[in-house]
DNA sequence: AACCTGACTTCGG
DNA sequence: TCCGAAGCCAGGT
Protein backbone atom coordinates (compact mmCIF):
# COMPACT_ATOMS: atom_id res chain seq x y z
CA UNK A 1 0.00 0.00 0.00
CA UNK A 2 1.27 3.57 -0.43
CA UNK A 3 0.94 5.25 3.34
CA UNK A 4 2.10 1.91 5.23
CA UNK A 5 4.29 4.43 6.71
CA UNK A 6 1.14 6.24 8.31
CA UNK A 7 -0.32 2.45 9.00
CA UNK A 8 3.03 1.41 11.05
CA UNK A 9 2.43 4.80 13.13
CA UNK A 10 -0.39 3.34 13.84
CA UNK A 11 0.30 0.17 14.41
CA UNK A 12 3.82 1.08 16.94
CA UNK A 13 1.17 3.12 18.50
CA UNK A 14 -1.63 0.75 19.11
CA UNK A 15 1.20 -2.10 20.62
CA UNK A 16 2.41 0.85 23.48
CA UNK A 17 1.64 -1.13 26.54
CA UNK A 18 -0.67 0.17 29.48
CA UNK A 19 1.72 1.91 31.74
CA UNK A 20 4.14 2.70 29.54
CA UNK A 21 4.70 5.91 27.43
CA UNK A 22 6.87 6.58 24.03
CA UNK A 23 7.89 9.74 22.33
CA UNK A 24 7.00 10.33 18.92
CA UNK A 25 10.56 10.30 17.66
CA UNK A 26 10.54 6.54 18.56
CA UNK A 27 7.60 5.69 16.78
CA UNK A 28 8.73 7.78 13.76
CA UNK A 29 11.51 5.57 13.52
CA UNK A 30 10.60 2.37 14.36
CA UNK A 31 8.00 3.79 11.47
CA UNK A 32 10.79 3.88 9.49
CA UNK A 33 11.81 7.41 9.54
CA UNK A 34 13.61 9.39 12.67
CA UNK A 35 12.80 12.36 10.77
CA UNK A 36 8.81 12.35 10.52
CA UNK A 37 8.22 12.81 14.85
CA UNK A 38 6.12 15.79 13.24
CA UNK A 39 3.98 13.47 11.22
CA UNK A 40 3.50 11.12 13.83
CA UNK A 41 1.63 13.75 15.69
CA UNK A 42 -0.29 14.45 12.94
CA UNK A 43 -1.63 10.76 12.47
CA UNK A 44 -2.47 10.99 16.19
CA UNK A 45 -4.45 14.26 15.43
CA UNK A 46 -6.37 12.70 12.50
CA UNK A 47 -7.12 9.44 13.72
CA UNK A 48 -7.21 9.43 17.25
CA UNK A 49 -10.86 10.41 17.25
CA UNK A 50 -12.23 7.61 14.91
CA UNK A 51 -9.36 4.96 15.31
CA UNK A 52 -9.63 5.41 19.10
CA UNK A 53 -5.84 4.89 19.45
CA UNK A 54 -3.97 5.19 22.60
CA UNK A 55 -2.75 9.36 21.84
CA UNK A 56 -2.26 10.19 25.71
CA UNK A 57 0.89 7.14 25.75
CA UNK A 58 3.10 9.56 23.41
CA UNK A 59 4.66 12.62 24.81
CA UNK A 60 7.53 14.42 23.10
CA UNK A 61 11.57 13.17 23.55
CA UNK A 62 11.83 15.75 26.84
CA UNK A 63 9.73 13.59 28.44
CA UNK A 64 6.98 15.71 28.53
CA UNK A 65 3.37 16.64 28.17
CA UNK A 66 3.48 18.47 24.44
CA UNK A 67 0.15 19.88 24.47
CA UNK A 68 -0.71 23.08 25.93
CA UNK A 69 -2.78 23.63 29.67
CA UNK A 70 -6.38 23.91 28.39
CA UNK A 71 -6.05 22.27 25.03
CA UNK A 72 -5.80 18.55 26.28
CA UNK A 73 -3.19 18.48 28.70
CA UNK A 74 -5.25 17.95 31.98
CA UNK A 75 -6.98 15.37 29.78
CA UNK A 76 -3.65 13.63 28.82
CA UNK A 77 -2.58 13.57 32.43
CA UNK A 78 -5.66 11.96 33.64
CA UNK A 79 -5.11 9.02 31.14
CA UNK A 80 -1.46 8.38 32.18
CA UNK A 81 -1.66 9.04 35.50
CA UNK A 82 -5.03 6.44 35.49
CA UNK A 83 -2.55 3.70 34.65
CA UNK A 84 -0.07 4.83 37.39
CA UNK A 85 2.23 6.66 35.51
CA UNK A 86 3.88 10.04 37.11
CA UNK A 87 3.01 12.59 36.02
CA UNK A 88 4.52 16.49 37.98
CA UNK A 89 2.51 19.78 37.33
CA UNK A 90 4.73 20.93 34.48
CA UNK A 91 3.42 17.23 32.61
CA UNK A 92 7.31 16.01 33.17
CA UNK A 93 7.11 11.77 32.99
CA UNK A 94 10.38 10.02 33.73
CA UNK A 95 11.24 8.13 30.50
CA UNK A 96 13.70 5.88 32.92
CA UNK A 97 10.84 4.03 34.77
CA UNK A 98 7.45 4.49 32.14
CA UNK A 99 9.53 5.01 29.12
CA UNK A 100 8.43 2.25 26.85
CA UNK A 101 11.70 1.48 24.72
CA UNK A 102 15.22 2.24 26.48
CA UNK A 103 16.44 5.01 24.21
C1' DA B 1 2.41 22.37 -8.35
C1' DA B 2 3.33 25.83 -4.45
C1' DC B 3 2.64 27.35 0.06
C1' DC B 4 1.14 26.71 4.85
C1' DT B 5 0.71 24.22 9.18
C1' DG B 6 1.78 21.21 13.11
C1' DA B 7 0.71 17.19 19.99
C1' DC B 8 8.44 17.24 16.87
C1' DT B 9 13.81 17.03 17.26
C1' DT B 10 18.29 18.77 17.64
C1' DC B 11 21.83 22.25 18.37
C1' DG B 12 23.81 26.46 20.37
C1' DG B 13 23.83 30.03 23.94
C1' DT C 1 18.12 23.03 32.63
C1' DC C 2 15.56 26.41 29.86
C1' DC C 3 14.78 29.37 25.57
C1' DG C 4 15.10 30.42 20.67
C1' DA C 5 16.15 29.25 15.85
C1' DA C 6 16.61 25.96 12.03
C1' DG C 7 15.53 21.60 9.90
C1' DC C 8 12.39 17.69 8.26
C1' DC C 9 8.03 15.12 6.80
C1' DA C 10 3.48 14.42 5.04
C1' DG C 11 -1.23 16.11 4.54
C1' DG C 12 -4.35 20.00 3.51
C1' DT C 13 -5.77 24.05 0.90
Amino acid sequence: MKNEFTEKIKELINSVPEGKVATYGQIAALAGNPRAARQVAWVLNSSSRKDKLPWFRIINSRGTISLPRGAGFEEQKSHLESENIAVDEKGRINLKQFGWLHI
